[in-house]
DNA sequence: CTGAAAGCGCTTACAG
DNA sequence: CTGAAAGCGCTTACAG
C-alpha cells in the first residue's frame, strides 16, 4: 500500500506537504510550483489512494450510513430505495454500509457489528416489525443517530402515507362513476399496520361520498388465490371497483375477470399498489398507487444528512405520497 | 463519544488493560478479575461502542467490500443479491459498502470515491456493459481486489449460467414432447449479451434432439406487447411452445393466449425466466428458470473472502445455474 | 510561505 | 501476570 510518507519520501519533503497539495484547498501553495507538479506526478504514477481510516480517524467521522438488514419478512428495503439512498448520499460523498443479521430477537439485533461498534455515522433501520421498548430504549442509547424506514414516528422516521394511498385510489374509483367498492387483502388478512391504514384511508374517502365499501380480508395463499377470486367476481359485483391490496392478487383478480369475459374496467375496475416496476407486465395495465422506491430513498438521505448536521435535534418524520397511475382498458 | 481511554481513567487502569478485558482471547487475564468486572460494568453503563477506525487503522483492513452502483441500466444487482451478499459477509464479520456514481464514463467511474480512496477491502463491479481496455487496466491497478459479477472473464468474476438456462427450457420442453419452438425477446432484440447466451443454449439443446428452433427478436415497447402477442400467436403456432425472454413479455403472452381460449400447456407451452418473486403471479404459475438471487450474492461474498484471504491469487470465476420451476395449467 | 509536532482510538509486540 | 511504548495514516493547528 502507497502512503503519503511514501511519496514524501520519494519527492524528499514532509507528508504534511503532500497532504496539502494533494487535497487542494488552502495550503496547495505550501509548495514551489515544481514540488506541486512532482508530488502530482509521483503519486499518480504509484497509484496512491489516501486510506480512508487515517481520515476517518483524524475526523471522527466515516461519512458512512448504516443500514441494518435481514429476512426479507422483517427488513423492507428494496433495491430502488437503496438506490436512490446510496444516490442521495453519494452527492455528499457519503455511502451506506449494509450490515446483515442473521436472526431478530432484541439481543441478537443489539449484538449485530454494526450496533455494538461504532463503524457509522448514523444508522437506517428499514424494519417492520413494531420495535420493543427495550429495542428503543437501546437504540437511543447509541451514541449515533437511529432512522426509521416504514415506520410512524412523532422524529426521524420517513414512512409511505399508506391511508393517502389508500384515499387516492377511492376517490379516482368515485370519480370515475363506480358506487360498489371492494377493498381485497388475501395477504395479511387485514393485520398489517400499513394494510389498516390503506383501509382506514378507503372508507374515509369513501364514506365523504356517502357511500360504502365491503371489506374482504383473507389470508390466501398464491396458488389458491384464483379459487377465491372465482368466488369474489359474483354477478353482484359487475361494474364495481376492487382496490387489492398487492399487485400479484390483483394480477389474479385481473385474469380470472378476463376469463369470464368482463370489459375492464367498464365490467370490474381494478386497482392496487405498486413500486412501479410490474403494474404494466400485464394487459390492461392495472391502475396503481405507485411508491417511488428511488424517491424513498433519496429522501431517506435527505433525512439523515439534516440529522447529522444537527447532531443534537431529532428531525421531524417525513412521509411520502403515493403516485397515482391510471391503468388501460380491454378495449382495441 | 466514549473511549477505551475514558474507561480506563474511570475505573484507574491503562487503556491497553481496558482493550484486552473487553476484547476476551488471550490476555483476559491481564486484570484481576474484580477489575476485570468493573471494566465490563463500566463500559456497559457508558454505553460503549469501540471507534472501528481505529481498529481498521491499526489492523490495515476495513472489514468491508464495496460495492459500486448507478444507473439501472448500467448495474444490475437486486436486492436479494445485495441481502445475500450482505449475509454471506456478515458470516465473517463483514459489512458491504454501497457507494452511488451518478454517471458512467471511464472518467467519472474512476473519479468515484470507492476507487480513488481506498475505503473498502475488496470491490464488487455488477457492471453490465461490456468495460473498456481503460478501465480495466485502471481497476487492475487498484491497490484492492476488483471482483465483477453479471460478467464472463477466466479469473474475479461470477456470472449466472445463462446458456444453461436456455438449455435446461428447451430441454424440459422437448422431453413434454413439444415440437416445434419459439424464442421471443421483446426486450433487446436478441443483442444483450445474457440473451445471446441464452439463445445459444435454446439452439444446443433443440438441434441435440433434431429439432428445430424459430427466433422472434424484435424491440417491443411494453403497451405494443399485447398486439405483438396476437400476431405472434398464429394457429400454426398451437401446441407449440414458447421460450420468452422477459417474465413480462411471457404474461402478456399468457394472458392473449387465454383471451384465444388456448388451453395452457397444452394449446400453448410458456416458458421463461425470473428472479423468483413474480413468476407464480400468474393464473397458471408460468415455467421458469429461475435465478437464485440470495445465494448469487451469497457466493459472490465466498468468491470475495477467499480472494482476500490469498491477496496475491485470483480466484477462477464461478457460474451459478438457474433452478426450473415448473408451472401450473388451465385445467380446474 | 514552510516545516515539524501533535493527536485522533485502537491493539500488539515488547519489557519488566 | 502486568504495564507502558509504539505506531497504524492522516490532517490541522501551531511555530518559525
Amino acid at each position: 500500500m502507497v502512503t503519503l510518507s511514501d511519496i514524501a519520501k520519494e519527492v524528499g519533503v514532509a507528508p504534511q506537504v503532500v497532504s496539502r497539495v494533494l487535497n487542494g484547498g488552502k495550503g496547495t501553495a505550501s509548495a514551489r510550483a515544481q514540488v506541486r507538479d512532482q508530488i502530482r506526478e509521483v503519486a499518480a504514477r504509484r497509484g496512491y489512494r489516501p486510506f480512508a481510516a487515517g481520515q476517518i480517524l483524524r475526523a471522527r467521522a466515516f461519512h458512512s450510513v448504516g443500514v441494518l438488514i435481514g429476512h426479507a419478512q422483517d427488513f423492507l428495503i428494496s433495491q430502488d430505495a437503496l438506490a436512490g439512498l446510496a444516490s442521495g448520499l453519494s452527492r455528499h460523498n457519503y455511502t451506506a454500509t449494509l450490515h446483515y443479521v442473521e436472526a431478530t430477537t432484541d439481543a441478537e439485533l443489539l449484538d449485530s457489528r454494526l450496533l455494538s461498534s461504532r463503524l457509522t455515522d448514523a444508522i437506517i433501520m428499514p424494519y417492520v416489525r413494531p420495535p420493543s421498548r427495550v429495542l428503543l430504549r437501546a437504540l437511543r442509547a447509541l451514541p449515533v443517530p437511529v432512522i426509521w424506514m416504514n415506520r410512524q414516528a412523532r422524529t426521524d422516521a420517513l414512512a409511505m402515507d399508506e391511508l393517502g394511498a389508500g384515499k387516492m385510489l377511492a376517490r379516482h374509483l368515485c370519480e370515475q362513476g363506480y358506487r360498489n367498492i371492494t377493498f381485497v387483502d388475501y395477504s395479511s388478512g387485514g393485520r398489517d399496520q400499513h394494510t389498516r391504514e390503506r383501509m382506514k384511508g378507503v372508507s374515509a374517502a369513501v364514506r365523504d361520498r356517502g357511500l360504502n365499501v365491503t371489506f374482504v380480508t383473507e389470508q390466501i395463499a398464491r396458488p389458491d388465490r384464483a379459487t377465491a377470486a372465482r368466488a369474489l367476481l359474483r354477478p353482484s359485483l359487475r361494474r364495481g371497483a376492487v382496490i387489492v391490496n398487492s399487485l400479484s392478487a390483483a394480477q389474479v383478480i385481473l385474469q380470472v375477470a378476463q376469463s369470464l369475459n368482463w370489459r375492464i374496467p367498464e365490467d370490474l375496475a381494478i386497482a392496487s399498489f405498486d413500486d412501479g416496476r410490474h403494474h404494466s407486465a400485464s394487459v390492461p395495465a392495472i391502475t396503481c398507487a405507485i411508491r417511488p422506491e428511488f424517491q424513498f430513498g433519496e429522501i431517506a438521505a435527505e433525512l439523515i444528512l439534516k440529522r447529522l448536521q444537527d447532531p443534537a435535534r431529532p428531525q421531524p418524520s417525513r412521509r411520502l405520497s403515493f403516485n397515482l397511475v391510471v391503468g388501460g382498458s380491454t378495449k382495441r
